[in-house]
DNA sequence: CGACGATACCTAATAACATTAGGCTAAACC
DNA sequence: GGTTTAGCCTAATGTTATTAGGTATCGTCG
């Protein structure tokens, strides 16, 4: 009968290592339990319900995710900073699949607002000061990058490039260049060509 | 006591409409059953498990999708190209969130061989005739589309563009505008700058 | 130190979903 | 028209989510 000594946070972390374990999916409130050795309802006095766990791995994540891409930044500029911070962000996908899984969970709009969210946006936006941008160039590039990022990540995530031969951390290479490049001479008018 | 009339096909179609409705997550052996006012155990003659299900639901989205942008490509190149295929592939998202998510599910090899996964590549791979590129450049200008496609439409998806003001349209194109000129001088050597 | 209140954890109970086994009946096919 | 097939049902079991209310352990204060 020894006590367990559950908290919040606690709680929280072991149910973001079950992420990386098992998948998002996976994280149950059942399933944190057992990995806590006590039963279920035991969790309800540091969690709301599994939606509020979830959030509070989301919320975790995102928080990590941020510090680790601030980290990668720092004093770096330019292409060196796109760099750092696009490596940064797939490094931690890569070795946190669940909680990264977790940062896409739909968060409200008050969770999201007092969490790291704005922070990575605050942080893309840093990387551009390396790129003569103005707005509103400088929202859409943001919104380029946080999708290339995501959606290669996604893909990787999901085993969509293991079709082809090409290494992922080639074409992931390359395209960071691409970026940069686009991001050097950015398409000021939209129609030509 | 007058039969529904179930089929595989019928089910599938029906788990599809729900998740469009209420979130791919959404999709569930009871819910799908209620909506045909049947039991949940009669769709198990239709069905393996919740998993076939889902699976089902994914490959079916997965050949429209491939069918909207096979017509959305149909008679153009260059530019041109590249934006059908874009603004196909983000309507058929927009339209159908449920199915689209169904999309990023992780299929097993043999299925995803059978459906139309291949398709979607080999479809990227037309856009990109009409800008020369050869191999391994081609696999990851590929990779580098369809993350940004996926990419940015998971995030308009889960709300992420919402903050700013910016109309994710705008973005949207510009972004097209972008990935224009990126394929039209793919950089050929990668150190620099 | 012994009482007290807060906190951590438990049992019990209800409900939704997933899944299997076995039965009944409407439809389809000679 | 009788038989087979297939479509749907009931019953049963296990997992998860969640609430209500009880017990035990801890820190704290008199």
């Amino acid at each position: 009968m020894a006590r367990m000594g559950l908290t919040t946070q606690r709680v929280t972390v072991a149910a973001a290592d079950l992420a990386d374990e098992i998948g998002f999916e996976g994280v149950t409130v059942s399933a944190v339990a057992r990995s806590f050795g006590v039963r279920d309802a035991s969790l309800y006095s540091h969690i709301k319900n599994v939606h509020d766990l979830r959030a509070r791995v989301a919320v975790l994540a995102l928080a990590e995710l941020a510090e680790r891409v601030a980290a990668a930044l720092a004093g770096r500029a330019g292409k060196d900073a796109l760099v750092a911070f696009a490596n940064a962000y797939r490094a931690y996908a890569g070795e946190h699949p669940g909680r990264y899984a977790a940062t896409r969970l739909q968060l409200e709009p008050e969770v999201a607002a007092a969490s790291a969210a704005g922070r990575h946006a605050a942080m893309t936006r840093a990387i551009l000061r390396g790129y003569a941008l103005e707005e509103p160039d400088q929202t859409d590039a943001v919104r380029l990058l946080h999708s290339v990022f995501h959606g290669y990540v996604s893909l990787e995530g999901t085993g969509a490039f293991l079709n082809t031969p090409r290494a992922a951390d080639a074409s992931w290479s390359r395209s960071l260049d691409a970026l940069d490049m686009v991001l050097s001479n950015w398409p000021t008018a939209g129609r030509d060509r």
